[in-house]
RNA sequence: GCCGACAUAGCUCAGCAGGUAGAGCAACUGAUUUGUAAUCAGAAGGUCACGGGUUCGAUUCCUGUUGUCGGCACCA
């Protein structure tokens, strides 16, 4: 006799065994035809299934973030299905939903084209028209492992195999096509309506390089024909604001074939360069670090002891000149231990904060590249603190804090942060890694940031913190990370005198707010689509005359505000003035001023603002008190 | 690195069942002296990524290399 909550607060008694969509039907014909799952006692469930005892139960439809994310996941076997029907000999392997949409992998003897793609597509519109019954199967692992091998899926075998022989498994069943899946699945394949299939891409088979790769298939599904269009609607937006595409647009950067990974900088992109970097000296300084600057060429000998010889030889860069061999730093830290050890050191120096802005290479898998956001060639905000055990926690909600009003003054509010720690393969003792844990989860709780666990995705020399930013296709990078290193210094012999006159190993912390400044400015370029804001815009205002009479006041205007430390450009082109704002407000250039006879003869500049806000006629004091306290309030 | 696609003017792109290429914009020249997102005209601009092959002839077909793009793997 279950008795079942609703998420309102009610309670309905049936005298018998009931299903989900028996549920539904006796609140509501819409409902039960809505339902495309249940939760039972937050556990999703299919609407076939059978409440027992007494449980609550929410319906499960559209409406919810966990229906769209079940709509998904059955289109991905709509996808299967339809793939089986075009491809007999196709083998199915997984098919999860992910953010926006779906993907299934598949084995084929021959690559999808995009011509499959269409029609695979058709096909699953076909079947979903049909309105053919999804449903759940119940199977024992070893049944479930000879069907498989018997109608020739040998990697669903092979996923089946590797679960637990006394375990349950369910298969689903619609039409002919038949797949394990722990499910739900939406009720039947009408329910699938506003689906398209996006691209094709290779995969590997269990995300394993040494394995075969399979064609993945990634497609996208939403409850509506609206949201479908929005969300296409929404990734031609997100390509207008695609870093590349606006480095090209704006004149900032180019990369060639000659320096794969490597960026050319030009003259406007290295004034956003230069704002970002200035900004992040004078943080340093406020923050009681010291710059320094290491070379970028060193002895093979000091990345052997370093480790980075044993554990990175392939992804570096090196040379040789007599007879030594040399490698191009992929990072700063062995030189700034040399730093540190250059005099001995007491307990009353630490902590030493010492940073660069280091140019180092690694030569990244040519696959891996992807406009500035990976690079072979880059420079980090980097810097090292050399600490005491005691002064991790300390040390690093300092750098927290200092991470947030960074973040905070370039416009970024949403952070992802993640905590990696020990993984199997680690230096240093149990007790060490319990403290170097402790001290950064407690430094985050201080702050009060919200993060994910990784448990054993740390560096084998000590846990870490990762600070993640979204681009505007909604990929994530990882720009900052603060890591502890209980190893390095020990392996190029740091030291310093403790209270007690012993030497000790100082802590290392491995820190980063922005990452690469290359990534952080192609994410930067995509957060603001362009449109910089003030302080970092590489032109900040541009003059521009009517006509030629109004040349030498132009000129007059434009070199005082230069005067005042403006980076302001002059248009006195024989073109209308249309032509020119246009021109301009393309370049998103934050501030156009327009002088013609009216201003020259009162003395005064027409100001319009980025976006086409006219904020008429003013002397150039008040035009100059005005971009003034702008630059104040940015940062 | 792996799978797939792509590489034509500074940019965005057309074109070619194989007969050495075309548009728009930008830049350039001239006319126009113009009031808040495109004035008109002219001239110019290319080893069709690079190498090899097939062919009377290759930008086009085949093949190799490099790079880019979309994923996967990697990311100290």
């Amino acid at each position: 006799m279950p008795v079942i909550r609703l998420p309102d607060g009610s309670e309905r008694r049936f005298d018998a065994a009931v299903t989900v969509h028996e549920v539904a039907a006796s609140i509501g014909a819409g409902l039960a035809k809505a339902a495309l799952a249940g939760k039972v006692d937050g556990q999703l469930v299919d609407t076939s299934y059978r409440i027992e005892a007494d449980c609550a139960l929410a319906i499960v439809t559209d409406k919810d973030a966990d229906g769209l994310d079940l709509i998904r996941h059955s289109t991905a076997h709509l996808l299967a299905y339809a793939v089986k029907e075009l491809f007999p000999d196709a083998q199915v392997t997984i098919g999860p939903s992910v953010e926006n949409g779906f993907y299934y992998d598949f084995s084929y003897k021959r690559p999808f084209t995009l011509e499959d793609l269409a029609a695979m597509e058709k096909r699953m519109a076909e079947l979903a028209k049909r309105d053919l019954p999804i449903r759940r199967e119940e199977w024992t692992r070893d049944d479930a492992v000879a069907f498989f091998e018997s109608i020739g899926e040998k990697y669903k075998a092979e996923i089946i195999r590797d679960i637990p022989a006394d375990q349950t498994l369910s298969l689903y069943r619609e039409g002919d096509f038949v797949d394990l899946c722990r499910g739900p699945h939406v009720p039947f394949t009408s329910k699938l309506k506003h689906f398209k299939l996006m691209k094709l891409a290779g995969a590997y088979w269990r995300g394993d390089s040494k394995n075969e790769m399979l064609q993945r298939v990634y497609g996208t599904a939403w409850a509506s024909k609206e949201d479908l269009a929005a969300y296409l609607h929404r990734l031609e937006e997100a390509e207008k604001r695609d870093h590349r595409r606006l480095g090209k647009q704006l004149d900032l950067f180019h990369l060639q074939d000659e320096a794969p990974g490597m960026v050319f900088w030009h003259p406007k992109g290295w004034v956003i360069w230069q704002a970002v970097e200035q900004y992040m000296r004078a943080k340093f300084v406020e923050y009681g670090y010291q710059e320094v600057k290491t070379p970028t060429v060193m002895d093979r000998s000091l990345w052997e002891k370093s480790g980075h010889w044993d554990n990175y030889r392939d992804n570096m860069f090196t040379t040789a000149s007599e007879n030594r061999d040399y490698a191009v730093k992929p990072m700063n830290c062995p030189g700034h231990v040399q730093i540190f050890n250059h005099g001995l050191h007491s307990y009353r120096d630490l902590p030493l904060r010492i940073a660069e802005f280091g140019s180092c290479h690694r030569n990244e898998p040519s696959g891996s590249l992807h406009g500035l956001m990976r690079v072979r060639g880059f420079v980090q905000d980097d810097a090292h603190i050399f600490c005491t055990e005691e002064q991790i926690q300390p040390e690093v909600s300092d750098f927290i804090q200092m991470l947030q009003v960074v973040y905070a003054d370039f416009g970024f509010a949403d952070v992802l942060v993640k905590l990696s720690t020990r993984p199997a393969k680690r230096v240093g003792s149990d007790e060490t890694w319990d403290q170097a844990e402790a001290g950064l989860a407690a430094a985050l709780d201080q702050n009060g940031l919200a993060y994910d666990l990784q448990p054993g995705e740390g560096a084998f020399y000590g846990p870490k913190i990762e600070f993640t930013l979204k681009d505007s296709l909604g990929r994530l990078w990882q720009v900052g990370t603060i890591q502890l290193d209980f190893n390095l210094p020990v392996r190029l012999g740091a030291e310093y005198v403790a209270e007690d006159n012993t030497r000790k190993p100082p802590v290392m912390l491995h820190r980063a707010i922005l990452g690469s400044m290359e990534r952080f400015i192609g994410i930067l370029i995509e957060h603001h689509a362009g449109s910089l804001p003030l302080w970092i815009a590489p032109v900040q205002a541009v003059v521009m005359s009517i006509t030629d009479a109004q040349a030498d006041f132009v000129a007059e205007v434009a070199n005082r505000l230069k005067k005042h430390g403006f980076r302001v450009e002059m248009d006195l082109r024989n073109e209308k003035i249309g032509y020119k704002i246009r021109a301009h407000s393309m370049q998103r250039v934050p501030y156009q001023v327009v002088i013609g006879d009216k201003e020259m003869s009162e003395g005064q500049v027409a100001v319009r603002r980025r976006g086409g806000e006219d904020l008429g006629s003013m002397t150039l004091e008040a035009f100059v008190a005005l971009l003034e306290s702008e630059l104040a309030s940015a940062s």
